[in-house]
DNA sequence: GTTAAGATCTGCT
DNA sequence: GCAGATCTTAACG
């Protein structure tokens, strides 16, 4: 249970966005548990943010970002690939956290054979859609609250004091220039490599 | 009914 | 570093 998120009802996106850094992400599946740390977030707002679904309003693809904070939205996309969010905001606000990246920590058997591709283990969540695979997670998920099992989010007590770095968001053809890309700085397991400097 | 675009990944050069 | 795969979604006629 995260409580920086729960006690303010996980209000603030970019504040999400930076708050799940560090925590765990799990899920228990039949084959055994599968968890890692989350090491790569972005967050997408309501107001004045293109590249968010739900910046042209609610359809039937992005509800889940319309409802409460703490649940699940996971959308399909480029024909193949799921990608996970956790929605924040106020209800009816319509704000998600990305999860990018995650370092894997128990289960990574399942996970390699969940991938079904021959790959180091740094490469085996770096990316968003990478991870759906890895951890099993599909359309089923979408709209689960995160505090529940089998697919939940868990509070690292001890996870030190991080180096947070913020960039631009990965993929999205707008809002190029925000910063709303947050990564654990020296983290080796994130979607790209940091630029040097 | 048709079309264009998309919060990606893999494999090859 | 780059192209190709692949198909759902939403907007438009």
């Amino acid at each position: 249970m995260l409580r920086f998120f729960y006690d303010r009802n996980g209000l603030n996106t970019v504040e999400v966005a930076r708050g799940l850094l560090g925590h765990y992400l799990c899920h228990e599946t039949a084959s055994g548990l599968i968890s890692g740390i989350i090491v790569e977030t972005e967050a997408y707002l309501s107001n004045n943010d293109p590249a968010s679904h739900a910046f042209k309003g609610m359809t039937g693809r992005n509800a889940t970002m319309f409802g409460p904070a703490g649940r699940a939205y996971i959308y399909f996309i480029y024909g193949n690939y799921y990608c996970f969010n956790v929605v924040t905001g106020l209800q009816g606000s319509g704000e998600a956290v990305l999860i990018r990246a995650v370092e894997p920590l128990s289960g990574i058997e399942l996970m390699l054979k969940n991938r079904g591709v021959k790959c180091e283990i740094r490469n085996l969540t770096n990316g968003p859609g990478k991870i759906c695979i890895a951890y099993g997670i599909d359309k089923r998920y979408d709209g689960h609250d995160l505090r529940k099992k089998p697919l939940y989010l868990a509070e690292n007590s001890d996870h030190g004091r991080l180096e947070i770095k913020v960039t631009p968001r990965i993929g999205i053809s707008s809002a190029r220039d925000k910063l709303l890309r947050f990564i654990i700085k020296g983290n080796n397991y994130l979607s790209r490599r940091e630029p040097i400097g």
